[in-house]
DNA sequence: CGGTAAAGCATA
DNA sequence: CGTTTATGCTTTACCG
C-alpha cells in the first residue's frame, strides 16, 4: 500500500492542497469529509478495515492530479500512527492540537479559539513503554477508546476547530508566514511519526561492545567490572572503605573529610581539585553514567530487531524545538554514535548544519554584514575576518554569550565588540531581552509567540513596584526581569533556528519519496514497515539529521539533503543573501570523527 | 510506601 | 580565553 513517488518533482509541504477532514462519528467510526472553498462537499463514514484503503487511494489520486491532499486530523500522533501500523503513509497533514497550540499564543485576538479549551493539553498517545503502535480499531471505538479525551476527535469538532483555525490565522499578523508555520510544524508531526515507525537502525552488539570497552564486564548482580575497581580506587584514597560513591551527599562528606574543599560533587568543581581521589572518581561518575542512562538496560528495553524507537514530540519545548518522551533520543551520547548503524547494503547520510542560530539571526535582523561573515563554511572565520574579535575562539564565545544573554566573564566582555561590527543582528536580540524583561512577549520569523510572564515575574514586579518595597525586593524584581529577558533573547533565535529546521526537514522527508523502493530480498531492511525499503528518515536532533538510505541512494539522498536546505532558507528568507552549508557524511555508521 | 524535588550530566 | 539558552532521564533524598 505504498504511495506512488512522482518521478520528476518533489510534492511540496506547503502546498495549498485540498482538505480532507477525519473524525469519528457518534458511535465511534471514522468519517471523512471533504471541504474546499464553498465549504464542505461530500461526507463518507468508514469502517476501520476502510479507511487505510480510502486514504490511500485518496491520496494516490491527489498525486496523480498533482493537487495532493492535506489530511486534517486531531492529532497525528494518533491518526498517522494507525494509518501507518496499516501501511499507509500520507504526504501533507494539518495537526489540529498542535496548530491551536500556536495559533492560541499567536493570535490572542481569536477568541472563538482560545475557548475551546479541549484542544489544550496533551495528546491522548499511546505510552513509551506500550511498543505497539496505535491500532485503527482505537479510533473506531472499539479498543482504548474510553481513556482518550472526549469532544476532540467528533466530527463535527474537528470541522468546527479547523474553522476556527482558519479564522484564526486570517488575524495573524502575518497570515502567510503564519500558514507555513502550521505547515511545517505539521509535517514535522508526520516525520516523527514516520521515524518512529521506522526507528533508527541500531546495532545492539556494537552498542555491547562499546560498553564493555568502558566499563568492564558485565557482572550479575555488581557493578561491571572497571567501575568496581575504580571504585575501590576512591575508597582507598579517601580512607573511607565503605562510601557509597553514588550518595552525592555522602560523598560530598567524604570528601569534606578527607581535606577537599568543595561545595558540590560536580564534575566541574571536581576538576579543579588536585588529590589522588579525584582522577578515579570523575572516571567513575562518567562509566556510571553510561551505564544508568544508556547501558544495558536501555538496550534491553528501547532496541528491538535492529532498531531504537524513541518517542518524538513534536513541538514539545516553547520555542518549537521537538522535545522525546522515553529513550532519551535527544540526548544519546556521542559516545553511542556507532551503534547508530545502517543495515548491510545500505547507508547512513548525516548532515548537520553549521551554526544555525547565528545564520537565522543574520537574516532575521536582514544583517548584510553578518550574512557576509556567514557566506561559505565556518561563520566564526568570518567574524574574525570582518574584524570583530582575533580568534575563532573568541568569535564563538561571543556570539554565544549574544544569543543567551551573557553579561559576565570573557563571554560577557566580547559581546560589545559584536554590537560594534553587527549592529543590526544585536539590535534584534536585545530588543526581545528588553521586551521579555518587561513583561512582552515576542515572536519567530514564522510569527510563534512566547509564553507571557510567569506568577513568579509577575508577583516579583508588583512587590517591587508598591511604595515602601524593599532594596531586596527590587534587586529581585530585577533578577527576575533579567532572566526572563535572557529568555525572550535566546526565544526569537531557538524559535526561528526551529522553524528552519522543521522546513528542512519536511522538504527532505517528501525529496525522498522520490527515490525507488527498493526489492525485499538482498538490501532489504532487516525490519520495519513497507515505507522504509526506499531512503527515509532515521533521526532528527534539532540542526541534524539522518537518513538510511539504500547504498545506490546514499549520493541522492545527500543531494535532497543539500536541496532542502537551500530551499528551506529561500522559503523563510526569501531572496535575503544567507546560506545554511551542511556537514554532510556518508558512511555505514553515525560515528563522528 | 508512593510521589516529588534536587543533583548531576547528557544533548543542541 | 566561559557556565549564559532550551531540554530528559536516573538516582538519591525527603516528605506526607
Amino acid at each position: 500500500m505504498e504511495t506512488p513517488s512522482s518521478d520528476a518533482s518533489a510534492p511540496s509541504p506547503w502546498a495549498d492542497a485540498e482538505r480532507i477532514v477525519l473524525g469519528r462519528d457518534a458511535r465511534g467510526g471514522a468519517v471523512a469529509v471533504a471541504l474546499d472553498r464553498g465549504g464542505e462537499h461530500g461526507r463518507r463514514p468508514l469502517s476501520s478495515t476502510e479507511l487505510p484503503v480510502w486514504v490511500s487511494a485518496r491520496e494516490a489520486e491527489g498525486a496523480a492530479t498533482g493537487r495532493g491532499i492535506r489530511w486534517v486530523w486531531s492529532s497525528t500522533a494518533a491518526w498517522y500512527s494507525a494509518l501507518l501500523g496499516a501501511g499507509v503513509r500520507v504526504s501533507r497533514a494539518h495537526d489540529l492540537r498542535l496548530c491551536h497550540a500556536v495559533l492560541r499564543d499567536a493570535v490572542p485576538s481569536a477568541s472563538a479559539l482560545r475557548e475551546a479549551t479541549a484542544w489544550d493539553g496533551a495528546p491522548a498517545e499511546a505510552g513509551p513503554s506500550a511498543g505497539a503502535l496505535f491500532e485503527l480499531d482505537d479510533l473506531s471505538g472499539n479498543g482504548a477508546a474510553g481513556s482518550r479525551r472526549p469532544g476532540r476527535d467528533g466530527v463535527a469538532e474537528t470541522v468546527a476547530e479547523l474553522l476556527r483555525q482558519d479564522a484564526a490565522v486570517a488575524q495573524a499578523a502575518h497570515p502567510g508566514r503564519m500558514r507555513l508555520l502550521l505547515a511545517a510544524e505539521s509535517a514535522g508531526a508526520l516525520a516523527a511519526a514516520e521515524m518512529r515507525a521506522a526507528g533508527v537502525p541500531w546495532d545492539a552488539e556494537h552498542h555491547d561492545r562499546i560498553l564493555r570497552d568502558a566499563l568492564g564486564d558485565r557482572r550479575a548482580g555488581g557493578a561491571p567490572a572497571r567501575m568496581t575497581r575504580l571504585a575501590a580506587e576512591v575508597r582507598e584514597a579517601l580512607g573511607d572503605p565503605a562510601l557509597s560513591i553514588d550518595s552525592p551527599p555522602r560523598l560530598l562528606r567524604a570528601l569534606q573529610r578527607a581535606g577537599i574543599r568543595v561545595e558540590s560533587t560536580s564534575k566541574w568543581e571536581l576538576g579543579e581539585i588536585e588529590h589522588p581521589a579525584i582522577a578515579p572518581l570523575l572516571e567513575y561518575k562518567r562509566l556510571a553514567r553510561l551505564l544508568t542512562a544508556n547501558g544495558w538496560a536501555w538496550l534491553d528495553e528501547w532496541v528491538r530487531d535492529g532498531r531504537f524507537r524513541p518517542v518524538y514530540i513534536p513541538g514539545g519545548v516553547v520555542t518549537g524545538r521537538w522535545a522525546s518522551s522515553g529513550g532519551g533520543a535527544l540526548q544519546l551520547p556521542r559516545q553511542l554514535r556507532g551503534a547508530l548503524r545502517a543495515d548491510p547494503g545500505w547507508r547512513i547520510v548525516a548532515a548537520d548544519v553549521a551554526q544555525l542560530e547565528p545564520r537565522v539571526l543574520a537574516a532575521m535582523a536582514r544583517d548584510e554584514r553578518m550574512a557576509e561573515a556567514a557566506r561559505g563554511r565556518d561563520l566564526y572565520e568570518g567574524i574574525v575576518a570582518a574584524g570583530a574579535v582575533r580568534t575563532r575562539a573568541e568569535a564563538k564565545i561571543a556570539v554565544l554569550g549574544a544569543m543567551y544573554g551573557a553579561t559576565t566573564g570573557d563571554s560577557g566582555r566580547l559581546v560589545p565588540r559584536l554590537r560594534r561590527v553587527f549592529p543590526d543582528a544585536m539590535a534584534l536580540v536585545d530588543a526581545a531581552a528588553r521586551t521579555g524583561e518587561e513583561g512582552g512577549v515576542v515572536t519567530t520569523w514564522l510569527g510563534r509567540t512566547s509564553p507571557p510572564p510567569d506568577d513568579a515575574w509577575r508577583a516579583a514586579q508588583a512587590r517591587a513596584s508598591r511604595s515602601g518595597a524593599s532594596p531586596a525586593d527590587e534587586t529581585r524584581a530585577l533578577r527576575i526581569g533579567r532572566d526572563r529577558g535572557r529568555f525572550t533573547r535566546n526565544y526569537v533565535v531557538q524559535g526561528t533556528a526551529a522553524e528552519w529546521a522543521l522546513a528542512w526537514l519536511a522538504d527532505v522527508r517528501l525529496r525522498l519519496t522520490r527515490l525507488a523502493p527498493v526489492d525485499s530480498g538482498e538490501g532489504a531492511p532487516r525490519s520495519g514497515p513497507a515505507f522504509a525499503r526506499r531512503a527515509h528518515l532515521a533521526f532528527f536532533l534539532h540542526d541534524e539529521v539522518i537518513v538510511h538510505a539504500p547504498a545506490e541512494h546514499a549520493d541522492a539522498a545527500a543531494e535532497a539533503l543539500r536541496e532542502a536546505a537551500e530551499a528551506a532558507g529561500r522559503l523563510l528568507f526569501g531572496a535575503f543573501p544567507i546560506d545554511f552549508p551542511l556537514d554532510l557524511r556518508i558512511s555505514d555508521s553515525a560515528a563522528k570523527d
